[in-house]
DNA sequence: TTGCGTGCAAAGGTTTTGCATGGCA
DNA sequence: TGCCATGCAAAACCTTTGCACGCAA
C-alpha cells in the first residue's frame, strides 16, 4: 500500500497540532493558510493541501464537500472522542452549515442492509448525511423567509 | 418568489428535450456542452450553466457534488419513474467512482430515525452514500494491490 | 416593444503542478 | 547522502459575471 516513507517536518507537526485543538470543527484549506499567516507561520498553499491530502489518506481528516463557492471542507477526526467506531457519523445542516456528530446503532443497520441487499460496503467514515438541523426546522416553521 | 418572468428558448427546449432521454444518468456542466457541440449545435457554457441553474431551482435537476475534480453533477429527474420519492438515494464507490443508484424502502427507516431520535431531517436527495461496490470488494480480495 | 436569454470573453475562486531548494531520517 | 517536503508561481479547472445583441412574448 503506502510503499513511500514519509517524513514529519516542523510544518507538518504544527498542522497537526493545530488540528487536534478542533476536532470535529470543519475547515477549508484557505482557513488553515490565513490562519497560520495569522500566526505569523506562513505554510505555502500547496504545501496545505498535500498535508491535507495526506492525513485525508491516513484518515485523520474528513474531506466533504458542503459548500458549493468555497471549495473542499476538512475536518479533524478526534481519535480519543469520534469516529473510530463504526457506529458514529455525520450529519451537516443544509441552512446554517452545522456538523453533528451522532454516535447510533442505527447505522449499523443500514450498512449491514446495504451489504446484504446491495452487496455495497457503506464507509460511515466519509459518508455526510445532509439534511436540516432541529434548529433550522423550527426557523422555517416559524418565519417564512429571511431576506 | 419567482416575480420574474421566463422564457421558453429554443436552447432551453433542446436542453430539456436532450434530459428527458437520460433521466437518472448524470452528468457535468462540460458534459452538456460537449453533447451539443458534437450534434452541431453549440450552446455556450454559461447558458448551460444559467438554465442547469434555473432547472435546479424549479426541481427539474438535482445538484450534486460527488466527483471532487471534475465539478459539480446534475442528474434530471423523470417524474414518472425515480427520484420524487423519499425512497430513491445514492451510493458512490469510492474505488471505482462508480454512482449507483438504489431505490429502498431502507433509507426511509434511517430517515425516520434520524427525524424522531435525533431531530435531524434527511434530505436523501443530498446525500450520497461513500463506499465500495460489489466489484471492488471482489478485486480486493483476490488481487491485493494493483500498482 | 419590453425585457429575458445568449454568447463571448474576462474575471473569480479553488486546486494542482513543475522545479529548484530546504530539511528529515 | 538520498529522498521527501516546501515555496513560489504558473497553470488548470470550474463557475460566475458584464455587456452587447438576439429573441420570446
Amino acid at each position: 500500500m503506502a510503499s513511500k516513507i514519509q517524513y514529519n517536518t516542523r510544518h507538518r507537526e504544527a498542522l497537526i497540532e493545530y488540528l487536534e485543538q478542533i476536532p470535529g470543527q470543519h475547515f477549508t484549506a484557505a482557513d488553515l493558510c490565513r490562519y497560520f499567516k495569522e500566526q505569523g507561520r506562513k505554510i505555502g498553499t500547496a504545501t496545505v493541501y498535500r498535508q491535507l491530502e495526506r492525513l485525508v489518506e491516513e484518515g485523520a481528516v474528513n474531506k466533504y464537500f458542503i459548500d458549493e463557492n468555497s471549495g473542499a471542507c476538512y475536518e479533524y477526526i478526534n481519535p480519543d472522542n469520534c469516529c473510530h467506531h463504526p457506529s458514529c457519523f455525520h450529519c451537516k445542516c443544509e441552512k446554517c452549515g452545522r456538523l453533528i456528530h451522532l454516535d447510533c446503532q442505527e447505522i449499523k443497520m443500514l450498512s449491514r442492509h446495504l451489504l446484504d441487499h446491495h452487496h455495497f460496503k457503506l464507509d460511515p467514515m466519509r459518508t455526510v448525511f445532509y439534511g436540516t438541523c432541529q434548529e433550522c426546522q423550527q426557523e422555517a416553521g416559524t418565519l417564512r423567509e429571511e431576506s
